[in-house]
DNA sequence: GGAGAATCCGTAAACGTTTTCGAGTATAGT
DNA sequence: ACTATACTCGAAAACGTTTACGGATTCTCC
């Protein structure tokens, strides 16, 4: 029902062909006719039909997102939301299109389901499994994975810089002379975790302290796991005087539990958190936490695959962003 | 490069109709040459093109997702991002794919794209023009607006209550004895803001309570905002007893002024959020706040857009989903 | 004014599917 | 054994574009 290019072509006078170039590339169909063709065209009402044209071009101009959802939604947590902002911005900009799926354990679709639809690359955030990034390599589509890791050769990542945030995070504490200090380390995927993990093992032992394993422990990386296992804790003697946790969520729950618990932040306790989201400015006192530079990160997974969509191959395979930590009230 | 249909038929024997069938209508092929087609699909790595589907189908089952940017990210703040995580569960469990993109005012090219890429429905949340949504229906393509509504007939749309969410927490806070009820309310569309604002007055004259206007005033929903109105309202002679804010950024900036300026919560001042976001439990106390189902909210969206895309007429245009006071530790 | 180059535009094939229609074959009923 | 019915499949047209190729027109320059 909608007008065709044939349309166009009936009305103006003119071919198919001329109107598909004087869309496409206006510049070799001479001004008066590309004059009349436009007036018919607006008359008509006329919009170019992306899938015909992807139809011939083999390019949709379309790419994927898509994140793993451990069991709540994940794009719409803090650290995300503000990842996945920066890339539809991004897209946006170079004239491309975005789709956005989310696999759970139980239905993970959305890899077929982008193939199926032609996408040109796509993004991969958080977590997947090698069967799904062979599938796209079969087909000669790029991937980037966004914030994970795998055994893989040819992977092109974004990652942040995990060991160099909490490294720089406990270095921080120590030499505001803390001896005491924990590790509340979220339990994300292995990559992420380890590398964390390793950096507060590390630069303890860089300066000479020792972990108190009471006080290092895993936990679901929510508030209310946060609260309830910095609430035991507090209990404790010798209890830490410094907290470092491996996201803000905990870090929240944490401070609850310091507050409740009738401490005084930071005087009595020092607690960072991680990722710098806008939960840091929420709370009272504000909370210190180690930048993660989510905008950056988005901007530059869609550059990346767009290099690879144009054929470029990147000079390097995996990006990792640097961290910043950010003081504010939490923190002494 | 990759195997098309018609390679499928080559090794398998049989016609591209044949192959066709098997994969839409497999109940129409026997069950011998079924075996035959997958297998040969298998071992071609075979994977239907949707493009060329969608072609003679005129259905891509790709519906867009186009949010208004105001200034900063709206997408990932905490009220859209849950909605938008919903939205794409719910198109995945229907086997659609879901666009996103965002428009500025400098930049709204989504509608548009949207129309090129031939979506089968459109959901445009926050706000739009006219323009956009006449662009649509002239090539009959289903919109429902999300959060938003305008003076424009045949209109879809899925709104919150908010008129009787902000109603509600008046009266609750007027049954617990409060007079002097402020109201803190956030810049946003015209349509929200004069529902929200006209509640308050309502509920107010409802109880026979007078607002003082040195404390019912408009301010930018956020954090920062807040706080420095309400680091100036405190300081007023016959402060509220309460304070009701239109979202719940803008109630983290007012219980951040009251707990600075040595205030004890709800002791001293009661504070009422808006939207029962994540924000919520974060702060401590935590944050009395009026709750929209955003889920419910990005369910029923894509439903009613289904409904459409399916050729039925929805008997309701307009639906509402209600609100509930979720109370927490701000409020008394 | 005429040869050569440059510019502009039309013809037709191609992209990978779905779907109508009818041909052929198997099944059933008498 | 014969007809009617059901089942299974193939031929071919269609969807709305892009693009190589070549033909026609215009321009340039002597």
């Amino acid at each position: 029902m909608p007008a065709t290019i044939l349309d166009v072509a009936k009305v103006s006078g003119f071919s198919k062909s001329t109107i598909s170039r004087a869309f496409t590339e206006p510049e070799t169909v001479k001004p008066y006719t590309l004059e009349k063709i436009l007036w018919a065209a607006k008359k008509l009402d006329y919009t170019p039909n992306a899938v015909a044209r992807a139809m011939i071009t083999k390019r949709t101009e379309n790419i994927g997102f898509i994140i793993y959802e451990r069991q709540k939604p994940v794009i719409s947590n803090p650290f995300y939301a503000p990842i996945l902002a920066s890339i539809v911005q991004a897209t946006g900009e170079r004239d491309y299109s975005l789709f956005i799926a989310s696999d759970t354990d139980i239905r993970l679709p959305s890899g077929e389901t982008m193939l199926r639809k032609q996408v040109d690359g796509v993004i991969i955030a958080s977590q997947t499994d090698t069967g799904t990034i062979l599938s796209f390599r079969k087909k000669g589509i790029p991937v980037v994975l966004l914030n994970y890791h795998m055994d893989l050769d040819d992977l092109y990542c974004i990652l942040s810089d995990d060991y160099g945030g909490v490294f720089s995070a406990v270095e921080y504490l120590a030499g505001r002379g803390h001896k005491n200090i924990g590790l509340l380390s979220g339990k994300f995927t292995p990559f992420i975790y380890s590398r964390r993990h390793k950096a507060y093992i590390d630069a303890m032992a860089k300066h000479g302290l020792q972990p108190d394993y009471r006080f290092v422990q895993d936990v679901e990386p929510t508030i209310r796991d946060a609260y309830d296992l910095v609430h035991e804790m507090l209990m404790s003697e010798n209890r830490p005087t410094a907290l470092l946790c491996t996201n803000d969520s905990i870090a929240v729950g944490a401070l609850k539990a310091a507050i409740r618990a009738g401490l005084s932040i930071p005087r009595d306790l020092s607690i960072i958190g991680y990722d710098n989201s806008d939960l840091c400015m929420v709370t009272e006192p504000e909370l210190t936490s180690v930048d993660t530079d989510k905008n950056e990160m988005g901007r530059l997974t869609v550059e990346q695959l767009m290099k690879m969509i144009n054929g470029k191959v990147p000079e390097e395979r995996i990006i990792t962003v640097g961290t910043k930590l950010i003081l504010r009230g939490t923190s002494d």
